[in-house]
DNA sequence: AATATAATGTGTATTTCTTACACTATTAAA
DNA sequence: TTTAATAGTGTAAGAAATACACATTATATT
């Protein structure tokens, strides 16, 4: 007994002070005309991982970007041909380096755009629960993982630091508990360079000492 | 392009300090005579949740069991005749509920057998990297979810729970300071009975409160 | 009845972490 | 030089986490 598999990319940036999430529009029935997570049929000799990163980059020009696998979604019901399996995976990008070269991918698919995590539309599937589950995923780990540092640049501002908090945890943070608690972890480089270009006091910047990281969160 | 799906399963549960996974011996190639977990082809009209509380009741004769995913394991690799995509899911059954009942599903497996996770031998295919990731999640879920009360009996001495926590985090934990926290959590109900059968002074039994768990971890 | 055994049940002091809260400093642009 | 906009900073109070030792109780054994 087979079964057809897919995957399906929760593709995730950071930008204007929100959560973005690249969305699809499909070209082809079911869900014609409909907006959907970026998906495809994993050919039979290619991996999981890979078939993810070839979506991610034929979306978005972009190697080397954050993966997670989220899980199965089998649902006999989820397909209206029946069952077709898809496993979810979530990536992050950063804005500024995909902004102009987001597209669709294939003729299954139409224009490829951001949505703003906060105003979703009526999705395909069951593509709704899989950013719902995804986002639940991202809010738990934000303790423990890199993952707020996927959506930044190298060098970073502590303010945007927070913001991507904020947008992850949808929820205000106060600036000096926070950089209290970043301090205090010490994952930081404090760079001697500052922020250019802005009108304003230029913020320092700083860079994510993945070493230091790994250190605080080796097992022993 | 379609693949063969299965499911496995780890099926823990608690016996003598240690946390144990159920396995079963192979009666085919490939890994005839290997240990490994239980898992099954999944049908073609029959959901995933359905697979492993088949697989679990035939195991154990146990219904209602805690269930959840761990998920998709799809390495080109992991079978040496080609893909097959597995998901797994972990189990989580009452020891003495449980103990003369284990017994092979399918002429695929021979014995069933409990196995302390500090001693597994060399698993199947990749069911140690399954199992592996599956003792992380236990450890990094234990405080934000039911998994420990799942492994006891309904009344249960505060003993008994933090061995339970003691088995999942691999560390002793202080007496005083764990009943402390478990008391401030406010979770358990504590009831006016005692243990029986015991040559020692008698413990007081507690009763989880799912209610109060609920509240607590409410989502605003 | 007395004793040995084995596990239960309890408090305090110290340190660490979390939270709440408001003003001055710096830069660029007008 | 003034305005606008954001950067950057400390303290006090409360909550939670940790380290640590002994008297109590139920049963079994003699």
């Amino acid at each position: 007994m087979q079964t057809y598999f897919t995957i399906d990319c929760v593709v995730y940036s950071f930008y204007e002070g929100n959560l973005q999430v690249l969305l699809t529009e499909r070209n082809e029935y079911p869900y014609k005309d409909w907006w959907a997570l970026p998906g495809f049929f994993v050919d039979k000799h290619e991996e999981m991982e890979d078939a993810v990163k070839r979506i991610s980059y034929e979306l978005t020009g972009l190697k080397d970007i954050f993966m997670e696998q989220l899980g199965a979604f089998a649902g006999v019901k989820r397909h209206p041909q029946g069952r077709i399996l898809t496993v979810a995976y979530s990536t992050i990008v950063k804005y500024d380096d995909v902004k102009s070269r987001v597209r669709p991918v294939t003729d299954y698919m139409r224009q490829a755009q951001w949505f703003s995590v906060k105003e979703l539309p009526e999705l395909a599937f069951d593509h709704n629960e899989i950013i719902e589950k995804s986002l639940q995923k991202l809010k738990t780990s934000i303790n423990y993982s890199t993952v707020v540092y996927e959506f930044l640049p190298e060098k970073f501002t502590l303010t945007q630091l927070q913001q991507v908090y904020e947008a992850i945890l949808n929820k205000p943070l106060d600036k000096r508990n926070f950089r209290k608690k970043i301090a205090n972890a010490g994952f930081l480089k404090e760079l001697s360079e500052v922020q250019k270009g802005v009108s304003y006091r230029a913020a320092r910047l700083y860079k994510f000492d993945k070493r230091k990281f790994e250190k605080t969160f080796a097992v022993e």
